[in-house]
DNA sequence: GACCTGCTGCGGGTTG
């Protein structure tokens, strides 16, 4: 294995030995042969800065440096700055072997386009959405340009998987294979991936066909080690004059912590990310010392973006970035000192993720976590009381420690918007298709397998029934009128859409917008802009949901982050609660790693679970309200609100906790226990009673039924919901036996 | 107090 670079081009030999490494790394050796081989799919599976691009481009350009014409890699980057990065990062390299390298999205420059189109060579950049556009408009010159295509290589291959952008990604690759008369020889894939978790079931993502085997190559555990704080603050119920606020004591902590050095810190939303910096960058200007906060996110124009990135980078300025998700994919930042979450993370796979950016130079990685908990007053929720957004907040960190674990892809979804598109993109790309070949590109061999013939032939009847196609009298398929106007915008290449806001409304007042992209049922019970209210109309046409005002005690502070938080994150907090004590054991040790105030604040919730006895019972009444505790993730939460709002409940659920007020707990165990009785109650139902189904880009073209199909899947788990509800009221019955006894 | 990603071809103007 130490000589395997000997088999690398000798020009690439010369390469590394310029680098001035003295050997390659573990990862890079391992990868060598099966790259080379040209006859397996791999998996490379290795922390941020570990040389994955290395283990891949090494042996891959070694194998086309003889290569005289055609392009030989097809590099799949999902972010248009990691194409740039690329390009800079692969030049010496290809200088040396005076190999072309191309980057292929919207905004690089033609000149090299217009280069590659006329000698195609080297290696292509190239985002899902161009490629698409390749196929759409120029799919002659795909089929001649990739003829001796050796190498196809993702990266960040974890950004894909499960996701609609993931799907197209999947039909583009096989739709290649078969345009390149490939489908029985098929072209490599190599993943790339920062480390995660259930690494066996990344090849079924990486080739749902199975046509060629996979090899995973993963990096040893590394030796670096984790260094983790929870510090807690209170928010004050009463504002009093010159009290500091939760969120100056907060920035107090974080202009501390980071000033001087390289730092991350995510605080999960746009507004405060903004705000957040802009009290630092004020601190610094009051102390008269040079800014070194600045934000980064979606909403922020591209210069500044990449001003901070290169400033990062460079190294030469002390420099924090306060952030949203966009610095967590692998855009070249650098290591940083440490990384600091100032609200719960919403999933483990995002926070190993945010971690990979700290630890420099082989030493420790620095998390920390500032968690901000209400002061508790007689009103307070049942959520704030048992410190939920804390107790989030350890558990993530007790499975980030103890486990390898991080949340699957929900592989139960059917991506029929997707498909939709894909029906499309292949009638513009071939002209005329029939419906047999489409059938068997996406979905009998393609990655639309669960797809049914009986939910395909719908999909085509309704498409032509909208005028997105017609069929000719020879039975190919062709655009309609609407087909024709769709896939000639710009926007059509990309199968993800930005979300539509809907206005919440109450009588005649605007309270705000709220994204649609999660449970909006006519009777649920919501939190917004800090009160409670119950949802009376969905206007899907307006884009108006009206709202009325709930009784009932005050709103949680912590309502959840919007994002699924999984059934093993919940059973984890429901653990800690249980035992009264969140530290980590390590040996004989127990390790403790929060500060006085989270230390504080813990036992506040650890002791309302033990006097409310909620280690025995899943059901409660508080005041007015009956609350169900099921401690299982938001899909199975979210089936039980959609059941007791179809039973005529005014539901709602907040962090995991599902409330129903004015009403009486037995009333609502009855309810449970006759949805458990009554298996009729499907999914299906319960997606019946959405207003507004229409969330991905192309939903609004299916036809009703499938619609229905495909947001049940996504949003309901009724089988487990059922056989949860069964276990809570098992328990309840076992309780009730002892306590007679 | 909810996150992020991507996108063509062409016409018209300016500059070297």
């Amino acid at each position: 294995m130490i000589d395997a670079h000997e088999r690398l081009d000798f020009r690439i030999q010369q390469w590394i030995f310029k680098q001035g490494w003295d050997r390659l790394r573990e990862i890079q050796c391992l990868a060598i042969d099966p790259i080379l081989s040209g006859k397996t799919d791999v998996l490379i599976s290795a922390s941020t800065a570990a040389g994955k691009t290395e283990a891949f481009f090494l042996p891959a350009i070694s194998s086309i440096a003889d290569q005289v014409s055609g392009v030989g890699i097809l590099y799949i980057s999902p972010l248009k700055a990691l194409i740039n990065d690329q390009d800079r990062r692969l030049e010496s390299l290809s200088d040396l072997l005076d190999i072309q390298v191309t980057p292929w999205h919207g905004d690089s420059p033609q000149g090299r386009k217009n280069k590659l189109k006329r000698n195609p060579s080297g290696i292509i950049l190239i985002t899902p959405e161009s490629l698409e556009s390749l196929l759409i408009r120029d799919s002659g010159w795909v089929k001649s340009a990739f003829q001796n295509l050796k190498h196809i290589v993702i990266d960040e291959f974890h950004a894909f998987i499960g996701t609609e952008r993931g799907h197209h990604l999947l039909s583009l690759l096989h739709r290649l294979e078969h345009l390149l008369g490939r489908v029985n020889a098929p072209i490599p894939r190599t993943a790339l991936s920062a480390t995660l978790g259930d690494l066996e079931s990344v090849p079924a993502s990486l080739r749902p066909n199975k046509s060629l085997s996979c090899k995973i190559i993963k990096q040893t555990q590394s030796s670096s080690t984790l260094k983790m704080q929870v510090k807690g603050y209170i928010e004050s119920a009463v504002v009093i004059d010159e009290a500091v606020t939760a969120e100056q004591s907060v920035c107090n902590d974080l202009y501390g912590l980071c000033r001087g050095g390289n730092h991350l810190v995510f605080a999960n939303s746009r507004s405060r990310t903004e705000s957040i910096a802009t009290t630092l960058a004020e601190m610094c200007e009051s102390n008269t010392v040079p800014n070194e906060f600045f934000p980064h996110h979606g909403s922020l124009a591209k210069e500044m973006r990449e001003t901070l990135e290169a400033r990062l980078q460079q190294d030469q300025m002390p420099t924090t970035a306060v952030c949203t998700m966009t610095l967590e994919l692998g855009i070249d930042i650098g290591k940083v000192n440490s990384v600091v979450q100032v609200t719960a993370p919403h999933s483990i796979a995002s926070l190993r993720q945010r971690m990979g950016r700290s630890g420099r130079r082989g030493g420790a990685s620095i998390l920390r976590m500032l968690i901000t908990e209400a002061d508790l007053t007689e009103k307070s929720s049942i959520v704030d009381k048992l410190r939920l957004e804390l107790v989030q907040s350890l558990a993530m960190i007790r499975l980030l420690v103890a486990s390898k674990w991080y949340e699957p892809a929900d592989t139960s979804l059917y991506h029929f918007s997707t498909l939709l598109h894909q029906v499309l993109a292949l009638i513009a790309q071939w002209g005329g298709i029939r419906a047999d070949q489409i059938y068997v590109l996406l979905c009998k061999d393609g990655p639309f397998q669960q797809v049914t013939v009986t939910h395909f032939k719908d999909l085509l009847s309704h498409m032509g029934k909208v005028d997105l196609i017609t069929q000719l009298g020879s039975g190919e398929l062709v655009l309609g009128f609407m087909g024709e106007k769709i896939t000639n915008h710009y926007t059509f290449y990309a199968v993800f859409k930005t979300p539509e806001e809907f206005r919440i409304v109450t009588g005649s007042k605007t309270l705000g917008t709220l994204p649609v992209d999660s449970l909006i049922l006519e009777g649920q019970h919501i939190v917004f802009a800090g009160k409670r209210w119950v949802v009376e109309l969905v206007d899907t046409d307006k884009k108006v949901i009206s709202v009325q005002h709930a009784k009932g005690g005050k709103p949680p502070k912590f309502g959840g982050s919007g994002m699924a938080v999984h059934d093993v994150v919940r059973q984890e907090m429901l653990k800690i609660l249980k035992e009264g004590d969140y530290r980590v054991q390590v040996g004989e040790q127990r390790i403790e790693f929060g500060d006085a105030v989270a230390q504080a604040l813990f036992k506040e919730g650890a002791d309302f679970f033990k006097t409310a006895k909620l280690e025995s019972t899943h059901f409660l009444q508080y005041g007015n309200t009956a609350v169900v505790l099921p401690w299982a993730g938001d899909k199975v939460v979210n089936t039980l609100v959609a059941v007791l709002i179809h039973k005529g409940f005014g539901a709602g659920a907040f962090a995991g906790i599902i409330e129903v007020e004015n009403t009486l707990i037995d009333d609502v165990i009855g309810a449970l226990k006759s949805f458990r009785d009554d298996q009729t109650i499907s999914a299906i139902d319960l997606a019946d009673a959405i207003a507004e189904k229409a969330i991905d880009k192309f939903d609004e073209y299916l036809p009703q039924e499938i619609l229905v199909k495909g947001y049940a899947a996504r949003a309901f788990d009724v089988e487990k919901a059922r056989a949860l509800v069964k276990e809570l009221l098992m328990a309840r019955f076992k309780q009730a036996k002892e306590v007679k006894l």
